[in-house]
This record gives C-alpha cells, structure tokens and sequence, in this order.
DNA sequence: ATTGTTGCAAATATTTTGCATTGTG
DNA sequence: CACAATGCAAAATATTTGCAACAAT
C-alpha cells in the first residue's frame, strides 16, 4: 500500500497527541467538532493506519474500549476501575511493583494484565500482512 | 446487590470454561445455540457480572475485542497480530523475556502492553463501587 | 414476599462498507 | 494519470435498556 498524506491524516493525529489516551469515540468527536466536514470513517480508517504505521500505539484497556496513545516511548499503564482514569508509569512493572506503586504512586493494583502480539510460528516470523 | 444462582448464570459459566479465550460474541453464540431460550441480553449481563465477582478475567486484546477467560490463574497472554490466536504464558515476562519467546516459545514479539487496574488516590483506596 | 434475574424487543452505540468524487504523488 | 483517500449514507455489528413475567432465597 502507498500511503498518501492528507490534510485529514494529519488532524486526526494531531488530535489524538492532543488528547491522553483517547478511545476512538473521543478522537471522533473532537476531530468532527473542531472539522465538521471530516465524516467519522475517515476517522476510523485514519486511527488504524495510523497504527498500522507505527504511528499510534493501540492501549487495550479494562474499561471495554480501545484507547490510543501517541506516546511511542515505551510505558506502561494504570487504569482505575472506578473512574476510568488512565496513568502513565514510566518504569518496569515487574520490578518493585508493590513498592513502587503503593508507596510512590499511591495506586492500589487490582489486576494487571501484559499481552504481548506478536506473529506465532503458524503464521511466519518476520512476515508481512 | 444480592446476587442469586440460576441456570442461566451456570451455563454461560460453563461455556466460558469450555472456551479458549472467547469473546463476549463467541459466549453468546455458543450459548444461544445450545439454549435457543436464552436471550443475548443475559449473556452479556452475566458475563459482566462474573468478571465483577471475580469468576472470570477480562483480557483485554490488541484485536480490538474484549476477551474473556475463565482461568483465573495467575498469568499472561500473547496474541498473534496475523491470526489473532491467543495463548497463555505462564512464566514472568519481563524475566529472559527475550530468550523465552525466542527460543522457547518460538514468538516473535512486535509489541507488548501491561495494563493495572485498580483504584486511583481520588477514588480512594478500599472503596467499592 | 421480596427483589434479583430473565427474555424480548426496541433503542443505542459502534464500526464497516459501497460508491461516486476528490486530491496526492 | 493512477489510485489512495474522502464523505456520505446505508448496512452490519455490538451493546444497552425498559419492562412485564419469572424464580431464587
């Protein structure tokens, strides 16, 4: 595929780097809001190439919605299960993580989650869909 | 709330159990097509039940759906972004991260995502919702 | 009895698709 | 020019809700 770069590319990510870990919903809002000419599948397609381009990073989250982050340095999250909220942690999880997150962070971790994607054997290492 | 048994909860329980890492539209169809009577509606209102009681684990995937599992162990995923198959790992990932998935588990890892979930200061610790 | 739960249908999202048109490279 | 990308509307999905009837405790 030969991207091409567009005037509504362009918005929608800006969009997204304004707003912190929006869902989709949210980008489409906003991007329809301040472009009302702009209709929402642009938005859809433009979100998915975006990370398909390793522009946007995809944040599977508790809550049931997609997120997207365009902060590419590598973090991990928080999310509360009340509020929805979603933190940036910016240190390896795995290491001091009782410490770290009750006596720094102040979080109290419910659950957490890591997936990994990746391509299995079946489908072939360093293939390209 | 006072929660009640009834076979309808049973069921969709069970066929969480029989499933690998379904999504909430695997659940229902396999449901619905073994009890025709029962309506979508439950399905859906059951299954979140059973994750707030902490019967099943929602797993949220890079695939854009929610996934669900009934294997309340401790433990993580990977999911492959060709076929979406979904496969357990049960050792510390950021522990020999590199060499596990390489040489033991044969995965090839584009990206990985932990997520906590929990409760935030504001929200106060110990709190139910 | 009380009240959580169900099934159904309708109401709401949410996401995708077809297609004529536009605009990038 | 070729064809990726757009906007629109419609279609397809997915999820939630209202409510009378039912059933667990």
């Amino acid at each position: 595929m030969n991207y091409r770069n567009t005037r509504q590319k362009e918005i929608i990510l800006k969009t997204v780097r304004s707003l912190y870990h929006p869902t989709i919903t949210d980008v489409a809002e906003l991007v329809r809001h301040e472009h009302p000419s702009i209709g929402v599948s642009t938005v859809y397609r433009n979100v998915n190439l975006l990370v398909e381009q390793g522009q946007l990073r995809r944040l599977p989250m508790p809550d049931q919605a997609m997120h997207y982050d365009a902060n590419l340095h590598p973090h991990q999250h928080f999310q509360c299960v009340d509020c929805g909220k979603i933190l940036d942690l910016d240190f390896d999880p795995y290491d001091q993580l009782a410490e770290y997150m009750k006596e720094k962070a102040q979080l109290e971790i419910i659950a957490h989650e890591t997936v990994f994607s990746g391509r299995c054997p079946q489908c072939g290492h360093g293939a390209h869909s």
